[in-house]
RNA sequence: CGGGGCGUAGCGCAGCCUGGUAGCGCGCCAGCUUUGGGAGCUGGUGGUCGUGGGUUCGAGUCCCACCGCCCCGACCA
């Protein structure tokens, strides 16, 4: 496989192996012994952990308050809602003992588990909480003035995937899912779109990512959810990814854990539901977006490391005095900026340069005896353009512009990218031949039907990845692409991860 | 689970055909010299050759079995 010197092999060679390699040399991730598992590495763990930060004062903002339900689920629970087995009862893990015992293994010392300790009813690793959460929603849930009750947990979950992709898609990853209770359909559809919406504002502030919001049709639809909501973003391969999604789940799990509230009229009602989350994928997410051939890109306000000060020097002399001029500079941007002066000795500074783009570091400041005496630094852009001076007196000001113009920069790229790569077709056979060549989300008037949905996933691999929430008066008068029968929906089509 | 590939130092690999002292590059450690785009020299550290059995005076190399990983097809945020 042929790498740049950096390890990393280009994009235009292998998408998938250049994204593997960008994880690798920003030292987001690691495997683990676990097949499908993956170690969040500190580099990586920081991005979500910036994400989290982000978000849950989103959430607190719309009125949310975090709760921890357990990891262990009654196996009896995922039973309860039919559709809610169907969908995930092929992908989970069990706790069947609570005990090992030591045996012989090949003449060596092993462990295996003690059959006096099988569980009478088997643990189930949440796949999602939706189960356990209504059941105790059950017992906090009496009147009309319990509601809406508006809970959101950080957790880890597991569902046992055959395919596996470090971030996009791991056995276990940790996310957020928000479940909530409200009165009324009314006020539940709400609430769903609401937090779409707070997706779709996060990703683009936070993420540098535009996104589409848009319902997924029924075979997309989350198991146990009556509608559900999804942000479509886009790959630099034209490859689609769901970056968030928010169901309403009208009253299937409240039926189904028997959750009923007396209104006011004094009639017992049952209540209405929501559930909504993103995770870890979104870290992949970021990579994959943004990223190029010498490593890992971030929006600034992601970046472990913000602002890296790298200090030139010749001599032992001026060594000390270029120091502490470059620790001045830090100092001076540390309350504002997460800034690291790169000090170590024993590295050129090209190979630090290097480093920190590879890392994903947004803006470097390099400081040298001729920025010192004319009392600057020298700031380079890890998205490009020249480098240029930036003066001490108004630095921070200027740091933080650069910053802005950086998240800018990658935003209006991503849009760019987005709308060259949405292709509007009006026929199967178009679609079909220009998939390939010209991957991206294909918009195309659609007639709803569940069996030639799965027509067009077996014949061309792409999938429906939404109903765009705008736009659907398109579909008014046209003829579906794929049968010619009156279009239902405009549907985007497109390979996704 | 079907088809293909691969297991030798932290990483990338050679050695296997044709059995005979386990090697190379990078990294890592120490010292000295270096520092405006990947530093140089010197010295060093690091291996149950995936596991188990067999053949042999002798196995990384040959034979058998097993295990694991990666890629491609059956699930999904």
């Amino acid at each position: 496989m042929e790498r740049t010197p950096l390890g990393i092999t280009p994009r235009a060679k292998d998408y998938s192996q250049w994204y593997l390699d960008v994880l690798q040399a920003a030292e987001l991730f690691d495997y683990s012994p676990v097949k499908g598992c993956m170690v969040i590495r500190p580099h990586g763990y920081a991005i979500w952990e910036a994400m989290q930060r982000d978000l849950d004062r989103r959430f607190k903002e719309t009125g949310h308050q975090n709760a921890y339900f357990p990891l262990f689920i009654p196996q009896s629970f995922l039973s309860r809602e039919a559709e809610h087995v169907e969908g995930f009862a092929k992908e989970c893990a069990l706790v069947t003992h609570h005990r090992l015992r030591t045996c012989e293994v090949d003449g060596k010392r092993g462990v295996e588990p003690d059959p006096e300790s099988m569980l009478e009813e088997p643990l189930v690793v949440r796949p999602t909480s939706e189960t356990i959460i209504w059941h105790m929603y059950r017992s906090w849930i009496d009147s009309h003035r319990d509601l809406p009750l508006l809970i959101n947990q950080w957790a880890n979950i597991v569902r046992w995937e055959m395919k596996t992709r470090p971030f996009l898609r791991t056995t276990e990853f940790l996310w957020q899912e928000g479940h909530t209770a409200h009165a009324t359909a009314e006020e539940a559809v709400e609430e769903t779109r609401r937090m779409l919406g707070v997706y779709a504002s996060f990703a683009s502030d936070m993420l540098a990512l535009p996104t589409i919001p848009g319902v997924k049709s029924a075979s997309e639809r989350f198991a146990g959810a009556v509608d559900t909501y999804t942000i479509e973003a886009m790959m630099q391969n034209g490859w689609a990814l769901q970056a968030g999604t928010s169901h309403f789940l009208g009253q299937n799990f409240a039926r189904a854990f028997d959750v009923t509230f007396q209104d006011t009229d004094g009639q017992r009602k049952l209540v209405w539901a929501t559930s909504w989350g993103v995770s870890t994928r979104l870290v992949g997410a970021v990579v994959m977006a943004h990223s190029d051939d010498v490593g890992l890109v971030l929006p600034p306000a992601l970046a472990p490391i913000q602002v890296v000060i790298v200090p030139i020097w010749k001599g032992d002399d001026e060594r000390s005095r270029i120091l502490s001029y470059a620790a001045g500079v830090r100092d001076a941007l540390a309350p504002r900026f997460r800034v690291r002066l790169d000090d170590r000795e024993g590295f050129k500074p090209g190979a630090k340069y290097f480093e920190w783009e590879r890392k994903g570091v947004p803006l470097r400041l390099e400081v040298g005896p001729r920025d010192m005496e004319k009392g600057s630094v020298f700031a380079a852009r890890r998205t490009g353009g020249p480098k240029a001076p930036m003066a001490l007196d108004g630095l921070e000001e200027a740091v933080a512009g650069a910053l802005d113009e950086i998240r800018a920069g990658l935003y209006e790229a991503a849009v760019r990218r987005m709308a060259e790569r949405t292709h509007r077709v009006a026929t199967f056979s178009e679609f079909v031949a220009r998939l390939e060549a010209e991957a991206g989300f294909f918009l195309v008037p659609w007639h709803d039907d569940h069996a030639e949905e799965a027509a067009v996933k077996e014949e061309t691999r792409a999938t429906l990845r939404a109903y765009p929430l705008e736009g659907q008066e398109e579909a008014r008068g046209r003829t579906c692409f794929r049968t010619g029968r009156p279009a239902t929906h405009m549907a985007i089509f497109a390979r996704a991860y």
